[in-house]
DNA sequence: CGTGTGACTGGGC
DNA sequence: GGCCCAGCCACAC
């Protein structure tokens, strides 16, 4: 992967308003290009550097050593959630 | 060049 | 709902 791909995630997570999530698959789908692997392997590197909260798995969850804080950041964004996952379909992203 | 790994997914049970 | 599994694809060894 080269740097224009990081910066293009990034750039997309940036653009997600608060209390609003979009998936890792959907950023690869909204580029043309990677994977939702690729996109997670972003998020991993350098997620610490954008609001990381706002994207998901597609069930509406993240690597259980990150729920603990994202739930924090969802409840008082006032994302939806239900047991602990963000309703995707509710809380989408215009434009997704 | 083969293998293992992982902030992923969709399908099957 | 949860678990498993194959497919996925860039990367490190």
């Amino acid at each position: 992967m080269d740097e224009s791909f990081t910066e293009a995630v990034l750039e997309t997570v940036e653009r997600v308003p608060a209390g609003h999530v979009v998936t890792y698959g959907l950023i690869a789908e909204r580029l043309g290009r990677g994977g939702a692997r690729q996109v997670g392997r972003v998020m991993a590197l350098e997620g610490a550097a954008v609001p990381w909260w706002r994207v998901v798995r597609a069930d509406g969850s993240l690597p259980p050593h990150l729920m603990v804080d994202a739930q924090r950041h969802w409840r008082d964004e006032g994302t939806p959630v239900r047991r602990g996952r963000v309703i995707v379909a509710e809380a989408l992203a215009p434009g997704f």
